[in-house]
RNA sequence: UGGAACAUAGCUUAGUUGGUAAAGCCUCCGACCGAUAAUCGGAAGACCCUUGGUUCGAGUCCAAGUGUUCCAACCA
C-alpha cells in the first residue's frame, strides 16, 4: 500500500460532532457571566441607533413554563438579531410583583393580614416571597441563554417603581380621568370585605325562589302587542297586568331598578282565568313566549290563553310599579337575558350584580346599595332596616304576599358562591370604587387613534383591541387588597370629593414612596400632610389594580431608565394580552400622554401539546423548559421556538423536539465541515480575491450573499422560522448536496497551497463567517462555539463575542447573469440533479458503485451542450464521475435508444463504469494510472499535485 | 353562549392575482468507508378538517359546520 493518504489535506478540527449542549451550556453561561458579555455588548452599541423592545413583567410567582420561554427566547432573539443590525437593543427585563396570587401564597404562611400579624408585617413578608420568586425565575430565564440586565431588572415593588406608579396615578387624575363610582363585587358579611374570585368557592345551598309580578303603571301597555280584533274591537283581554320575574334572592328586591327583558326575545302576554294555585280572579301576565308554558305548570293557572304577542324592544321604558315600595321602575333592555329559565323578564338590581350594575349604567338606573358591610340592611331601608340579608329573605316574601306581589314561592338547591375561609353564602354588594373613565374625556375615542397608528403583528391584533377597547366599560381601578401600590388619595369623610391639593400631595406621597416603598403612605398620618383638613379629609385605603402596576411601566420603567431615550419600539407577548397588557398599557398611556406606548405591537400563541390541546397539569401534558434543557440543550429549545409559525398555537412534542434536534445536527455538522476544511487557512495571508477565485466557488459565495439579505429581512420581520428553513435548506440542499460535495475533490487532492483549494477554502471560510451570524440569535451557544473555532479573520482580531457585532460583510455578489453566475449554475444543478437518477440506476444494477466509478455521456441539443461545455474538462467534477462526455444532439444526429431521457429539456444520458484503473490517491477511475513510472497507482493529476507546480482549475 | 384566530405529507413550513399541491426533516432502499453515532444518492409519502356554493376550473373566494386555542375575572 502506498502512503498517498499523507499527501492529501484531509479535514481535521476539534470542535466536536456532538454538541452535549446540555452539559456544556452551563459552563458557557459561567464564562459569559464573568466576563460580563452583557456589558460588552452594550459598550459595543454605544450611541448606535436604539431599538427598545420593553418587557412585559411575568408574574412573580411559580416556576417558569414553556410559554415563558417561548416569549422570552422570541424576545431575545429579535434583541440579538437587532444588535447584529447594529441597533443599541438593551433588554431590561421585568417582574409584576403585587397582587393577588403573592397574598393568597403568603396568607398560607402567614395568616390573613390583620390577624396573627399587622398589614405592614404581611406587606413585608409578600416582598420577601417575591424577591425570591423573581431571582428563581431569573435563574431559569438566564439558563436560556437570554441576555439581559439581569443584576438590573424592573420589578413593580421597586421603591421607585412604586412612586412611579402612584405619580402615574396622580397624572391619570390631573388629566380628568379619573371618577369614583359604585360596582358590585363579592362580599362576605362574616369577614366584613370584599373576596377576589380566587377566593370564592361554590357550594349547593337552598335558596327560595320567587315568581314576583310587577305592575305595569299604564295598563295600555296591552297595545303593544298585536292583540286580535273583532266587531267588539281590539280583544284585550281582563285583569291587571303584570310582568313576572324570578329571582333566588329575594333579599335584592328592595335595591330593584328596573326589570330587563331581551330586545329580541318574543313576549306574550297572558290571559290568566284563575289567579295562581286555582283561586279565583282574572290576572294578564306579560312572560317570555317559550316560557308560559312552564311558567302556567309552576303558578298552577290551568285555564289561560295568549292574548297577543310583541318582542321585547317593544317594552323598553314601559313603566312598572315596584312591588312593595312606593316608586316605579322602568323595563330595560338587556342581552344578559335569556329564556332558559325563570321567566324571560329578569329582576335587575344594579347594586347586587355585576350583569345589573353593567346594564344599569346604559340606563342611569340608581346603583341602589341598602346593604351594610354586615350584611344588615341600612338604617334607611323602608320595611327591612336592621335586618340581615339572608333572614329577610322570609320577610321580603312575607311581604310580597302581602302586596299581593308574591306569584309562585318554592325552595331551590343550586350552586351558590361561598366565602372559603367562612363557608358562608356570599352576597354581591356595590362599594365604592375608583374609576379610569372611558368617555369623559375621551379616553376610549383617543386611545381607538393611538390604536390605529400603531403597527399590530399579525394585523388581526388590531380588530382584536379595538372592539375590545369599543366595548369595555370603564376601568376599575381600585382595589380592596393590601399587597398593593396604595391609591395615594385624600376624599372628603362625607362627600368622597378629592382633597383640592391631591395633585401636589401625590408628589408629596410618591417621596416619601421613594425612600421606604408602599409602607410609607400606609404608615402615613394624614394630619402629616394636610393638617387641620384631616378632620374632614381621610386617607383612601384602596390599592390599584396590577394592571395599572404594569400597564404604566411605559412610564416607571421606559421613560425612567437612563438606558431608554425614546417610547417603547416593541411589545411582544402573547395573544391574551390584547385584553391585558396591550390595552392596559395603552389606556394609561393616552391617559397620561395622549399617545401610544408603543410603535409595534408583536403577539404569539400559546404553547399546546402535540393534539394541539393546552397544557395542564390534569391532562399531564406539561413540558417543562428543563426536560428540554437538561435533556437536549437550550439551543434546541431556541430552535424549536424559532422554527414554528409562533402567531399561531405553538405545539411541543416529543417528535417535534426529536426532528428539532436532528436539524441541529445537521447545522452543527456543515459548520463542523465548513471548520474542518479551513484547518490551516489563515484569512489574511490564503484569501483569494473573489475575482480570482474558482467559478464554482464565486457562485455559492454569491448565494450565501443573496441568502444573507434574505435571513436579515426574515429577522426584521420577526419571521424566524423563514430563517430557519432557509438555514436548514441551505445546509443541507447548495452545502451539502451540491457544493461542499463537489469541491471535496479539489479541497483533499490539490496542492495545499494552490489556487484551486485556497479559492474554496476561501469560499468556505466567508461561509461559515457569515453562517455563524445567521444562526448567532437562535443558537447561540453552538454560534458562539463556532466563532472561536474560526480563524483569525484578515483584519487581524476577532471580536470575543459574535453577538458585539454586526452581519458578516465579507461577501460578494454578482448579477443574476453573469457569465457562470447564478443562472448558470441553477441549470447545472438540474443537470445534476438527471445524472444522479440515472446513476442510482446503474447502481441498482451494479453497473457502479460510487458516482466516482461511472463515466457519463451527456446527449444534449446545441444550445445545452454548448452551456455544459463552458465548464470543459471539470464538468465531471461538477457531476462527481470519473468522466463526463458531451455529445449534441441534432435532428439527424439523435442520442442512442438506449441513452435515458430526462426532466432537462434536450437531454439525454447514458451512464457506463469507467475504463481505466482506480486512482489511488483521489479515487478518480482514469485510463492514465499506471503509465507513470514514478508513481504506478496515480493519475496524471495526482502527480502534477504532489511534484508539479499543481493542477489548475478555473470552474469547479 | 358571544368575540377573535387557526386547520396543507408522520414533523416543521411554502403555496403570489383562483390554473396539475412544493421544501427540508423523519421513514424506507441503496452507496460510500477521506465529514463516519457522519456524508452522498434514490424512492415512498397529502380526500389541502367536513359539507355546500361561486367558477370552465377552488388548497386559494363565499357560507355553514367540526375541532382546537385565546378573550369574555378584585387571575397574570
Amino acid at each position: 500500500m502506498s502512503d498517498y493518504k499523507q499527501t492529501l489535506n484531509l479535514p481535521a478540527t476539534s470542535f466536536a460532532m456532538k454538541g452535549n449542549m446540555a452539559n456544556r451550556e452551563p459552563s458557557m453561561l459561567k464564562e459569559w457571566a464573568a466576563k460580563d458579555l452583557y456589558g460588552k455588548i452594550r459598550a459595543a452599541k454605544k450611541g448606535k441607533k436604539s431599538f427598545i423592545l420593553h418587557d412585559g413583567p411575568p408574574y412573580a410567582n411559580g416556576n417558569i413554563h414553556i410559554g415563558h420561554a417561548v416569549n422570552k427566547i422570541l424576545k431575545d432573539i429579535i434583541v440579538k438579531s437587532k444588535t447584529l443590525s447594529d441597533f443599541n437593543a438593551p433588554y431590561v427585563p421585568g417582574w409584576d410583583c403585587h397582587g393577588l396570587p403573592i397574598e393568597l401564597m403568603v396568607e398560607k404562611k402567614v395568616g390573613k393580614p390583620g390577624h396573627k400579624v399587622t398589614a405592614s408585617v404581611f406587606r413585608e413578608k409578600c416582598r420577601e416571597y417575591a424577591a425570591k420568586q423573581v431571582n428563581g425565575q431569573r435563574e431559569d430565564f438566564k439558563r436560556l441563554g437570554i441576555f439581559a440586565d439581569w443584576e438590573k431588572p424592573y420589578l413593580t415593588m421597586d421603591f421607585h417603581t412604586e412612586a412611579n406608579i402612584i405619580r402615574a396615578l396622580g397624572k391619570i387624575a390631573q388629566n380628568g380621568h379619573l371618577h369614583q363610582g359604585f360596582k358590585p363585587v363579592h362580599w362576605c358579611t362574616d369577614c366584613g370585605s370584599s373576596l377576589a374570585e380566587a377566593e370564592v368557592e361554590y357550594q349547593d345551598k337552598h335558596s327560595p325562589a320567587i315568581d314576583v309580578r310587577f305592575t305595569a303603571v299604564d295598563q295600555s301597555i296591552a297595545d303593544k302587542f298585536s292583540l286580535p280584533v273583532s266587531s267588539q274591537g281590539k280583544h284585550e283581554g281582563t285583569g291587571e297586568i303584570s310582568v313576572v320575574i324570578w329571582t333566588t334572592t329575594p333579599w335584592t328586591l328592595p335595591a330593584n331598578r328596573a326589570v330587563s327583558v331581551n330586545a329580541d326575545v318574543e313576549y306574550t302576554l297572558v290571559q290568566c282565568d284563575t289567579l295562581p294555585n286555582g283561586e279565583a280572579g282574572k290576572l294578564r301576565l306579560i312572560l317570555a313566549s317559550d316560557l308560559v308554558t312552564s311558567c302556567m305548570d309552576r303558578y298552577g293557572i290551568d285555564k289561560y290563553h295568549a292574548l297577543g304577542f310583541c318582542k321585547g324592544s317593544d317594552l323598553e321604558l314601559v313603566q312598572l310599579n315596584h312591588p312593595f315600595y312606593d316608586f316605579t321602575v322602568p323595563v330595560i333592555l338587556g342581552e344578559h337575558v335569556t329564556t332558559e329559565a325563570g321567566t324571560g323578564c329578569v329582576h335587575t338590581a344594579p347594586g347586587h350584580g355585576v350583569e345589573d350594575f353593567e346594564v344599569g349604567k346604559l340606563y342611569n338606573l340608581e346603583v341602589a346599595n341598602p346593604v351594610g358591610a354586615n350584611g344588615v340592611y341600612l338604617e334607611d331601608t323602608p320595611l327591612f332596616a336592621g335586618q340581615h340579608v339572608f333572614k329577610a329573605n322570609a320577610n321580603v316574601v312575607e311581604t310580597l304576599k302581602e302586596h299581593g306581589a308574591l306569584v309562585h314561592h318554592h325552595a331551590l338547591e343550586h350552586s351558590y358562591p361561598h366565602c372559603w375561609r367562612h363557608k358562608t353564602p356570599l352576597i354581591f354588594r356595590a362599594t365604592p370604587q375608583w374609576f379610569i373613565s372611558m368617555d369623559n374625556k375621551g379616553l376610549r375615542t383617543d386611545s381607538l387613534k393611538e390604536i390605529e397608528k400603531t403597527q399590530w403583528i399579525p394585523d388581526w391584533g388590531q380588530r382584536r383591541i379595538e372592539s375590545m377597547v369599543e366595548g369595555r366599560p370603564d376601568w376599575c381601578i381600585s382595589r380592596q387588597r393590601t399587597w398593593g401600590v396604595p391609591m395615594a388619595l385624600f376624599i372628603h369623610q362625607d362627600t368622597g370629593a378629592l382633597h383640592p391639593k391631591s395633585i401636589e400631595l401625590i408628589e408629596v406621597v410618591a417621596k416619601r414612596v421613594e425612600e421606604k416603598g408602599i409602607q410609607a403612605w400606609f404608615d402615613l398620618d394624614a394630619s402629616e400632610l394636610i393638617g387641620d383638613d384631616a378632620q374632614e379629609y381621610i386617607k383612601v385605603p384602596d390599592t390599584l389594580d396590577v394592571w395599572f402596576d404594569s400597564g404604566t411601566t411605559h412610564y416607571s420603567v421606559v421613560d425612567a431608565r437612563e438606558e431608554f431615550d425614546d417610547i417603547a419600539d416593541l411589545y411582544l407577548e402573547g395573544s391574551d394580552q390584547h385584553r391585558g397588557w396591550f390595552m392596559s398599557s395603552m389606556m394609561s398611556s393616552v391617559a397620561m400622554n395622549g399617545k401610544a406606548p408603543y410603535k409595534q405591537v408583536l403577539t404569539h400563541g400559546f404553547v399546546v401539546d402535540s393534539k394541539g390541546h393546552k397544557m395542564s397539569k390534569s391532562l399531564g401534558n406539561v413540558i417543562t423548559p428543563k426536560e428540554i434543557t437538561n435533556n437536549l440543550g437550550a439551543d434546541i429549545l431556541r430552535l424549536w421556538t424559532a422554527s414554528v409559525n409562533y402567531t399561531q398555537e405553538i405545539t411541543a412534542g416529543d417528535e417535534i423536539f426529536k426532528r428539532q434536534a436532528d436539524a441541529y445536527r445537521r447545522i452543527r455538522n456543515t459548520s463542523r465541515f465548513l471548520l474542518s476544511n479551513l484547518n490551516g487557512f489563515e484569512p489574511a495571508q490564503h484569501s483569494v480575491a473573489f475575482e480570482d477565485m474558482v467559478a464554482l466557488d464565486r457562485w455559492v459565495v454569491d448565494k450565501a450573499a443573496r441568502l444573507q439579505t434574505e435571513i436579515i429581512t426574515a429577522y426584521n420581520e420577526y419571521e424566524f422560522h423563514v430563517v430557519v428553513h432557509k438555514l436548514m435548506n441551505f445546509c443541507t440542499t447548495e452545502l451539502g448536496g451540491f457544493y461542499l460535495d463537489i469541491i471535496k475533490d479539489r479541497q483533499y487532492t490539490a496542492k495545499a497551497d494552490s489556487n484551486a483549494r485556497r479559492s474554496c477554502q476561501t469560499a468556505m471560510y466567508l461561509i461559515a463567517e457569515a453562517m455563524t451570524t445567521w444562526m448567532a440569535p437562535i443558537l447561540s451557544f453552538t454560534a458562539q462555539e463556532i466563532w472561536q473555532a474560526l480563524p483569525t479573520p484578515a483584519s487581524g482580531t476577532r471580536d470575543e463575542f459574535v453577538f458585539t457585532g454586526v452581519w458578516f460583510d465579507g461577501l460578494a455578489t454578482m448579477p443574476d447573469d453573469t457569465v457562470l453566475g447564478n443562472e448558470y449554475w441553477s441549470e447545472l444543478l438540474l443537470v445534476r440533479g438527471e445524472v444522479n437518477r440515472v446513476l442510482e440506476l446503474a447502481r441498482k444494477e451494479k453497473i457502479v458503485g460510487k458516482a466516482l466509478e461511472a463515466q457519463v455521456t451527456l446527449y444534449a441539443n446545441a444550445d445545452l451542450a454548448d452551456k455544459l461545455s463552458q465548464v470543459g474538462e471539470e464538468l465531471r467534477f461538477v457531476l462527481i464521475t470519473s468522466k463526463a462526455t458531451i455529445e449534441v444532439v441534432t435532428d439527424s444526429n439523435k442520442a442512442p435508444s438506449d441513452a435515458i431521457a430526462t426532466e432537462v429539456d434536450g437531454l439525454w444520458l447514458s451512464v457506463a463504469a469507467a475504463t481505466g484503473t482506480k486512482c489511488d490517491r483521489c479515487w478518480h477511475v482514469t485510463p492514465d494510472v499506471g503509465t507513470h513510472d514514478a508513481h504506478p497507482d496515480l493519475c496524471g493529476r495526482c502527480i502534477i499535485n504532489i511534484d508539479g507546480a499543481g493542477e489548475q482549475r478555473s470552474y469547479a
